[in-house]
RNA sequence: GGGCGCGUAGCUCAAUGGUAGAGCAUCGGCCUUUUAAGCCGUUGGUUCGGGGUUCGAGCCCCCGCGCGCUCACCA
């Protein structure tokens, strides 16, 4: 049972005492016939229709919103309320209102409760298109005051407030409150589903099919990573969250279906960052007879137009930097980025061994663990050297083939694969290979994978026989993609953190 | 999971080991063009929880909880 501090006690009781006056405190039903952008935008057009000031059309609203800012002044009150689409400032006064409305209005409505106004627009003496109040009715009492203050210390040492919420944990848990407080906050998440209607529209464009794969799965597998574990009674069986949707979606190629798509939920049982969480969304797209070199060019178009359309402009501002999405990306093949960042030629050192030599000869402080595979001590090149240089987006490509069990090798190079990621700000949003669909090869691959990590159970895939299975049948060639769509949203959001580009973020509970 | 830091009124923050405070919000009063209005007055605390040291703990010590930063993990 909750406890009410003393505020909400107080309001609590104006609940009772406005019941008792026989007023709704929580009525079924609005009359709002404008916004508050509308009834703003037809006032000001009726002002500009006048011949002089006198003579201004009369313009009737009634609005609706929640309060946020209220200064009553004995027999005039000024008031904010806050509509889905931006503020306006009500004016009552005692002449319309009445001596007993007007002090119903100040003594028992608060900040955070929704009301409607119903008048004619006016403009006040300071300027402000404002509602010019004659009746008003409450539209739901909020007992919690919004917890919104936030104190700026200016250079002259004086201190001023701004309706916000700051402190991060209050933001992330109590995001209603956030949303209510916070107008950049609601834009950010418009801004979202922005990105994520403008990633369906590119690929309906060009003629990829959404589909829905299984998000409960009976094996997990497509990435490496740990899974959520859970349990079907009737069934008897564990039950996996899905890790990534690789595998399902390119059953779909098996099964003739040439280009599709799915965007959704991955979940994967691993340690949060500012770039993760243990639920993130997903775009996963697969393209028969293309190969990556195809992929990397669609996911540039694909990632500018997202840009356009969310920021108005394939140039974007994040933190200092000023990030550049416009076709054609930077491209850098791994071996010469690593030997550029890192002084160290991978292609000079084939086995783990000798590469874990060249590295402790060269980095004596920055070393992996020695027992890792080569490609894991690539991969650990990449991400000690290499990643954080790569600001402007860059797609980097060819990759050690230990580490992409479902990559396709480069013909004559067994040692390498056809893959690349794309990189922005300093770190990765997307991965995508010319998909290996051979079957016998494939099956190789996922035996090896299991040697290889034989001591390590926490990376090691589950063999998908189904999935084999469907390869037998023929896999076209294809080129696979995949990108973490929170990331891109931080990116074209300017937010440094995937919780703020996430309406509910993974929290511990509280208590 | 490791390291560092933080947790005090509804909010934002003070307080050498010595009576827990301020601003705003609340509540009461004045005020007919304000805009975080203003002025006067008022109320409000399990100092995150539990234990310990001490004559005395918000402060020192131990354990726990939550959050932030960071490292590890994340092909």
């Amino acid at each position: 049972m909750a406890e009410y501090t003393s505020l909400e006690k107080v309001r609590l009781q104006k609940i009772e005492d406005l019941r008792a006056e026989g007023i709704e405190t929580y009525p079924t039903r609005a009359e709002r016939t404008h916004t508050s952008a509308q009834a703003a935008a037809e006032f000001e057009a009726a002002e500009k229709s006048a011949a002089d000031p006198t003579s201004i059309p009369e313009v009737k609203a009634t609005l609706a919103g929640r309060i946020r800012a209220m200064r009553a002044m004995g027999k005039l009150t000024f008031a904010h309320i806050e509509d889905g689409a931006g503020k306006i400032q009500l004016f009552l006064r005692v002449n319309e209102i009445g001596k007993e409305r007007l002090a119903l209005f100040d003594k028992m409505f608060d900040i955070g409760d929704f009301v409607q106004a119903t008048g004619k627009m006016m403009r006040t003496k300071a300027g402000e298109v404002t509602l010019h109040v004659l009746d008003f009715k409450l539209l739901a009492k909020a007992v919690t005051p919004l917890p919104a203050d936030k104190d700026v210390a200016q250079e002259d040492g004086s201190v001023v407030r701004y309706a916000a919420i700051e402190s991060p944990e209050l933001r992330a848990r109590q995001r209603y409150a956030d949303l209510a407080v916070n107008p950049d906050v609601r834009e950010t998440f418009r801004k979202r589903a922005t990105l994520i209607k403008s990633l369906r529209a590119f690929l309906d464009d060009h003629d990829f099919l959404e589909v829905e794969t299984p998000i409960l799965q009976p094996l997990y597998g497509g990435a490496a990573a740990r899974p959520f574990v859970t349990h079907h009674n009737e069934l008897e069986q564990d039950m996996y969250l899905r890790i990534s949707f690789e595998l399902y979606l390119k059953r779909l190629l098996v099964g003739n279906m040439e280009r599709v798509y799915e965007i959704g939920r991955d979940f994967r049982n691993e340690g949060v960052s500012f770039k993760h969480n243990p639920e993130f969304t997903q775009l996963e797209f697969y393209w028969a007879y293309a190969d990556y070199l195809q992929v990397m060019e669609l996911t540039e178009q694909m990632v500018a137009y997202a840009a356009e359309k969310v920021a108005g402009s394939t140039t974007v501002k994040f933190g200092e930097h000023e990030l550049d999405f416009k076709p054609p990306w930077k491209r850098v093949e791994m071996r010469v980025g690593i030997l550029e960042a890192s002084g160290i030629d991978i292609a000079e050192h084939k086995t783990a061994e000798d590469l874990f030599k060249a590295i402790a000869a060269k980095h004596p402080k920055k070393t992996p663990d020695p027992k890792v595979t080569r490609g894991k001590m690539i991969d650990f090149l990449l991400g000690e050297f290499l990643e954080p240089t790569l600001i402007q987006p860059t797609f980097l490509y060819n990759y050690p083939r230990d580490i992409s069990p479902l990559a396709k090798s480069i013909p004559g190079d067994p040692l390498t694969v056809e893959r690349f990621e794309g990189y922005a700000a300093g770190f990765e949003i997307c991965n995508a290979f010319t998909e290996l669909n051979d079957p016998l090869d494939q099956e190789q691959r996922f035996i090896d994978m299991q040697s290889d990590y034989t001591d390590d159970e926490e990376e090691k895939n589950p063999l998908d026989e189904d999935y084999l299975r469907a390869m037998r049948y023929g896999m076209p060639p294809n080129g696979g993609f995949g990108m973490g769509v929170d990331r891109l949203a931080m990116l074209l959001t300017n937010k440094h953190s995937i919780r703020e580009v996430l309406l509910f973020p993974a929290l511990r509970k509280e208590e």
